[in-house]
DNA sequence: AAAGATTGACTAATCAATCTTT
DNA sequence: AAAGATTGATTAGTCAATCTTT
């Protein structure tokens, strides 16, 4: 487990220096940018990045004072609300992501070759796959 | 990074059930107890559980106040203070491991062939020494 | 002065309670 | 009533400032 927690904590310090971001906010920026209208709503967002919906819900509201991020409800049904990248979030993202990217390359891929990343992939897939099939769901997921 | 931060959601959501305790206070608790007095300094144990100081004083005050650990300061040198595992928190540890153990037995250890966990071993130690010899060192480490 | 550790103020996360829309 | 989301109170974590011992 070592290792799982000293990954997080180096790319979470890498964030935080170089766009003072936290992990899970840069990861709310990223999977809105992959939406096609860089769109998704709360409760979508909040499963694609590991959180409650109450952590989301206040995490959010962090990236809307800063400008990144804005609500507004769903107008075909009232009672979801969609999180939406405004231009200047988009910008941030762009601008932090190569860093990021660069990170991740050095402490993970650059490690191993091909054949080991797909290995690795593999490896990935089945503590997944066992996480969530498992009786330790975390919280809300 | 999914399976990274799910696997560590799942172990945390397990303990917390099962025991009470944080991530963190369990390791606490499970380092100290590898020690032959059962007793760790401060530093050391900020160091093996991948805290700063600050995070694991308050833990420890945390952890004292549940009858778990004492603190007194180092008789040889008074600047350092020792963080001692009481009865009652190896007793908690010893109640609280089995079913930690299995968690974890079932989410990675059963996932794998004994190759494939050899395996896993090189992989965690490489990316181990890439973040050892990274810039992003998360905090005091 | 430097190392080890603690403290207090501030920020973030969690949990239960609440509110809104369907 | 149920689903989606937010709020507010408590608890944990972070950061800078402080205290103690060497």
């Amino acid at each position: 487990m070592t290792m799982v927690v000293r990954l997080r904590l180096a790319l979470e310090c890498q964030l935080e220096r170089d766009c003072g971001l936290s992990f899970t906010e840069y990861h709310a920026l990223a999977r809105l940018s992959e939406e096609p209208a860089h769109t998704l709503r709360m409760s979508s967002l909040a499963a694609v990045t590991d959180c409650s919906l109450s952590k989301l819900s206040h995490l959010v509201k962090r990236l809307e004072s800063w400008g990144l991020v804005r609500r507004e409800p769903d107008p075909t049904n009232g009672r979801f609300t969609n999180a939406i990248l405004t231009e200047a979030g988009y910008a941030k993202l762009v601008a932090s992501a190569p860093a990021h990217a660069r990170a991740a390359q050095a402490l993970v891929i650059d490690q191993f070759t091909a054949g080991e990343l797909v290995q690795l992939r593999h490896v990935s897939e089945r503590v997944l796959e066992a996480v969530k099939t498992s009786d330790w769901s975390p919280g809300l997921l």
